[in-house]
DNA sequence: CGCTGGCACTCTATAGTTGAGAGTGCCAAG
DNA sequence: CTTGGCACTCTCAACTATAGAGTGCCAGCG
C-alpha cells in the first residue's frame, strides 16, 4: 500500500513531516542533526543527511545555501498538507467558545465584519471573508421618506434582511401622500419578486411612462442595482493585516506594501476567493501556487460557507508559508460551518 | 518690527526656511554647501556654518551627528508652520475638482468614508475622518418586517437620514398586524422626540408594563443606543495607511507597526482628533507634541467640518513629520468645507 | 565687524577581511 | 544500510580600513 514504487519511502515522509513541523515552529532551516534529535528514529546525522539528499532531488525541500539545513519547498507543504497531516476537528469544547462569538442578532454586514476579526483574532493571521451571495434576492419593501424640502429618504429591503438606504434629490417637495403612493405602488407591484427582475422591470417602465414617479423608480433601481452588486460577491472584508508584519520571513518593507495594496485593491485577492467557492471543502493555496507574485511567501486558507446546502461565500486566513496549518485549518473549518448557521437563522 | 531682541534674525529665518523645505523635498540632512547653493543669498558655506550653529543653538535644528547637516526639530517645524509658511488657498479649479468628488446621494457613512479616501489619495499620506456628531438626533420613524417565522427585521430612521437596522428574535411569530400596531405605537409617540429621551421613555414604560411590545422596544431602544453612540463620535474611519510605507523614517517595522496597531486600537487617535474639535480652524500636532509615542515620527494635519456653522467633526491626515505643509493644508481646509456642504444638503 | 577660505577633526557608510560555526557531501568501515 | 570521520562550503558577526561629507575654528580680508 504505501511501496509504490518511486515514491517517498515512509520514513522519509516522516522525516519530511517532523522537518516541516519543526520549519513551522521556529522559521530556521533545519539541519540533520536537528532532525536526528528530534525525529525519534534513533538514527545518526549521517543516514538523515542522506534521506534529505533524496527528499531535495525530488522537491520536496532545498537549501538556501550550503551549509543551511534545509527547508519546505512548495511541493514540500503541498505534500505535507494533502497526505502527512492529519487534521483532528475543532474539540467541541472549541467550538461552543467559538459559537458563543456569534451574536445573531447583527445585521449580515456586521456579521461579516466580526466573523473575519475572530478569524484573525484566534489564528493571529489575516482573516478574510467574502460577502454571502444570495442566488435570488427578493423584493421584500420599499419606503420613501422626506427629509427636506427636496429630499427624500429611500429605503430598500430584501427577503434576507439587507437594508439599502439613499438619499434623493428631487426637483420640486413631494407630498407625504405622493411618497406613499410611490411606496404602495412599489410594494403591491413587486413584492417576492425577484430583484434582478425587479429592475429590468422599472428600467422598461420608465421608459414607457415619463411619470412623477421616474425619480423614485430610478432610486429604486439603483438601490437594487447596489444589492444585486454586493450579491455578485463584488468584495470581501478583512482584517489583522498587521498580524502578518510580526513574521521575520515577510519583513520586507517592500513584500508588505505590495502584500497590502493587494490587499486593498482586491481584485486578485477576490480572484482566488472565487475559485475557491467552486471547491467542496477546505482549500489551501500555497506559495506561487496562487499564480499572484505578491503572494509568493504566504499561503492561504478557505473554507466555503453555506445556507441551506447552498455555498454563499468563502472565508480564510492569509498568513506566511509557514504557518501552522494544523491549528488552522480546523479554525478556518468550523468557522465557516458557524457562519453558516448563524446567517441562515436570518432567512 | 522684525528686530525683536533676542528672536531670530531675518537671514536666520530665511534659512531655515529653506532648510525645511529642502529637507521635506529629500529627507536628507542639509549641509552649509548645499544650502549656500539653495539658499539665494550669496553667502558662502562658512557663512551659512555659524548662523546654523546659532539655529542649533536656539533649538530649531539639530545634527543626527557630527558631520550629516542638519534637519529639523519639533521646535523648527512648529516655528515654520506658525510663521514662516504662507499657505495659499487652494485655486478655485482645484476646489471645483475637489467638489466634483463629492456625491450628495450618498449615504452620511459612505460619505465619510469617501472622504477619507479622497485625502489619502490627493496628499498620498493617511486619511482619517471623524463620524459626524449631532447634536441630537430626532426619531423619525420605526418599522418591524416580519421575516420568517420568529424573526423581525426592525429599521429605525433619524432626521439627518440615518438608517439602522437589526434582526430581532421573538418568542413567538407575530403577526403583521402586530407589528404593525408595535410601530405605529412608536411612531405615534415619538416622532420628531430627541433620540435619547426616547430611549429613556422606552426605558422607563418597560419596567411598567410587561406587554407583548417589550421586545420590539428593547430593540428600538438598543438600536437608538447604537445611533446615539456613534453620535457621540465614537469612531473614525481611516484610509491609505499603505501610503505611509513609502516613507524611509518609518520604514523600520517595529514603528510601523505599533502605529498601525494604534490605528486599530482608535484610542489615542480619536483623543487627538477630539482635541482638534475645539480649536476653530487647522490644527497640527508635529511629532512629540501629541503626547503618543507611536506618533512620534508623525505629523497631523486636521480640520473640523461644520454643518451650519457648528463644528460636528474633525478630518484630516497623518503623515511623516516631513509631509510637504504647504500642500497639504490647503487641502484639508478644502476639504473640510466641502464635507459640510456635502452633509449639510441632508438635513 | 561680518564674510571668507583653509584646515584639522569627527563621524558615517561602505567595502574588504577574518574566524567561528553550522551543515553538507562523500567515503570507507562496520 | 548505517555510521563516524573529514574536508569543504557558506553565512554571519566582528573588525578594520578608507573615502566622503560636514563641521568648527581661525586667521585674514574688505
Amino acid at each position: 500500500m504505501t511501496e509504490i514504487p518511486h515514491e517517498i519511502p515512509e520514513r522519509a515522509q516522516h522525516m519530511l513531516k517532523m522537518l516541516i513541523n519543526r520549519y513551522i515552529r521556529d522559521g530556521q532551516p533545519v539541519g540533520s542533526r536537528t532532525l536526528a534529535r528530534e525525529a525519534g528514529l534513533n538514527l545518526s546525522p549521517a543516514t538523515i543527511r542522506n534521506v534529505m539528499s533524496d527528499l531535495e532531488e525530488l522537491g520536496y525541500i532545498r537549501s538556501p545555501h550550503t551549509s543551511a539545513g534545509r527547508v519546505p519547498t512548495v511541493q514540500g507543504y503541498r505534500f505535507f498538507v494533502d497526505t502527512l497531516l492529519k487534521v483532528q476537528p475543532l474539540d467541541s469544547l472549541s467550538v461552543e467558545e467559538l459559537r458563543a462569538e456569534f451574536d445573531v442578532s447583527m445585521a449580515p454586514k456586521e456579521l461579516i465584519e466580526a466573523t473575519s476579526g475572530l478569524l484573525s483574532g484566534i489564528t493571529h493571521l489575516a482573516g478574510v471573508v467574502t460577502l454571502p451571495k444570495h442566488e435570488q434576492a427578493i423584493f421584500r419593501r420599499v419606503e420613501f421618506l422626506p427629509l427636506s424640502e427636496k429630499r427624500v429618504l429611500a429605503i430598500l429591503v430584501t427577503s434576507k434582511g439587507e437594508v439599502q438606504n439613499r438619499i434623493i434629490a428631487t426637483e420640486r417637495q413631494c407630498s407625504t401622500s405622493e411618497l406613499q403612493q410611490a411606496s404602495n405602488f412599489l410594494n403591491e407591484h413587486f413584492i417576492g419578486k425577484d430583484l434582478a427582475a425587479v429592475r429590468d422591470t422599472l428600467l422598461h417602465d420608465m421608459q414607457e411612462a415619463r411619470s412623477t414617479m421616474n425619480r423614485m423608480m430610478a432610486t429604486a433601481m439603483q438601490m437594487a442595482d447596489q444589492i444585486l452588486e454586493q450579491n455578485r460577491n463584488e468584495g470581501y472584508v478583512m482584517a489583522g493585516q498587521t498580524n502578518l508584519m510580526e513574521f521575520q520571513e515577510l519583513c520586507d518593507i517592500d513584500k508588505l506594501r505590495n502584500l497590502f495594496e493587494a490587499f486593498n485593491k482586491k481584485r486578485e485577492i477576490l480572484h482566488l476567493l472565487d475559485q475557491c467557492v467552486h471547491g467542496e471543502g477546505i482549500q489551501i493555496f500555497i506559495g506561487e501556487e496562487s499564480g499572484y507574485h505578491t503572494l509568493d511567501e504566504c499561503s492561504m486558507v478557505t473554507a466555503p460557507y453555506q445556507i441551506d446546502g447552498r455555498i454563499v461565500g468563502v472565508l480564510g486566513v492569509i498568513g506566511p508559508t509557514r504557518m501552522a496549518y494544523d491549528r488552522v485549518i480546523p479554525i478556518v473549518d468550523a468557522t465557516a460551518r458557524l457562519l453558516g448557521a448563524a446567517l441562515k437563522q436570518k432567512d
